[in-house]
DNA sequence: AAATTAATTTAGACAAACCTAAACATTTAT
DNA sequence: ATAAATGTTTAGGTTTGTCTAAATTAATTT
């Protein structure tokens, strides 16, 4: 079991070496973990001799697969919890990030696995990014604009490209939020505009405009 | 602001000392910590130059006033993630504790606030303990068992008297959790059994024995 | 290719929260 | 009232995760 420090690195490396990929420097860690590199160091041989990183002195740090098996899991709690923060708690995008870094080191397996199937296994976070499975697998979802939908086509919203206070205001007036269901109903050739059924229940027209800006997944 | 250990010692002398009615000694916390007395002696110092708790050497500690309101902001957030988490993610009693002790630490007013609302502000947590309110005030809560409830008077499930898997269930069968709400619909002068609406839905028709195993507070 | 600069690691310290062993108070029993 | 037993604190040490300052390695410039 990995202390909570031990996992903020982890996920560190995660993210900075975009998934696995690439190498990552103490500088870059110590930078984004707002510590000193000499503490960097220190942890790297830490979590080294517990085999969670492949670690060259002098020539940065990988995750190993064991390493990349924590990182997706620690991923995946975060990305719940602040699923359930907006969804459920309200909690906008940017209130959300501070908290579900404190959520994501609470320790239990039943408490993750109750919490998906409460929040109905949810495959996106609020900020459209994929929520690894159980399994441990991170499948990238195709994200595609409402205005690509052709008639009859459904989606589920995952991401807005425009944060202006008055767009998302518009969006909320007409219940529109990230997990919202859609389907196309109609096309309105004329200007491009679409009519959209919402959650199955009342239905909108959206200009082409604001079909630019809202992006849907498959569901 | 107090470290997750503070926060734990804070809450062992609430509890050992009886919701901060008389002194605690050394020796109960360590066991009831599960450190060794010594190491409460280092905290106890530590807490007294907070002014979190009155501590006189060889004598036992007691919270002072910030010490109690701090108690109880603790107490709060654990019973509420308690009734979420047999509410909404329908862990069981025991199961709840562990998880509970964790998510109690976690940092953010906004959190607790959201969360209070979104269980519909309870009174109790699900072993019937009383939950404080945001102001820090803990009300206890008159308990009652349904037997004693008169035709057309309504009460919140709190406590059952009876833990055996056969009892539980069947009560799952009919439907009554901690947090049902009941109304007493009829009474039967036969036998003392009462009808009981469950929910403001179904109803059942619950035997005296049942009725005694029950207890609900007043809405 | 040598010298300068930048990045990284090592060495030694510190705070928090714990420990053991020894010293010191308090309580209880004689 | 004193001695024994019990409870508590102090002193000194450990681990985790951090720090600063000095030493070392790698990269860049000339």
């Amino acid at each position: 079991m990995q202390s909570t420090a031990e996992e903020n690195y982890i996920k560190a490396i995660y993210k900075l070496s975009g998934g696995g990929e690439s190498a990552v420097s103490t500088t870059a860690l110590s930078e984004s973990l707002e510590t000193k590199p000499a503490s960097v160091s220190d942890m790297l041989r830490k979590l080294s001799a517990k085999d969670l990183v492949h670690y060259v002195k002098y020539h940065g740090v990988q995750l190993t697969d064991e390493g990349h098996r924590v990182a997706l899991k620690i991923i995946r709690k975060h990305r719940l919890w602040e699923v359930f923060l907006v969804q459920k708690l309200h909690f906008t995008w940017d209130e959300v990030h501070e908290v579900a870094e404190q959520m994501e080191h609470v320790k239990s397996e039943l408490l993750i696995k109750r919490l998906d199937e409460f929040l109905g296994h949810p495959r996106i976070d609020p900020h459209g990014d994929p929520i690894p499975t159980e399994a441990g697998e991170l499948r990238e979802v195709e994200q595609r604009t409402l205005a690509s939908l052709e008639v009859d086509q459904q989606g589920v919203v995952c991401r807005v490209k425009d944060s202006q206070p008055s767009f998302l205001q518009y969006l909320n007036r007409v219940g529109i939020q990230i997990g919202t269901q859609l389907q196309v109903m109609d096309k309105i050739p004329y200007d491009n505009s679409l009519e959209i059924s919402i959650e199955k229940t009342k239905s909108v027209i959206l200009s082409s405009d604001v079909l630019e800006k809202i992006f849907v997944i498959n569901p």
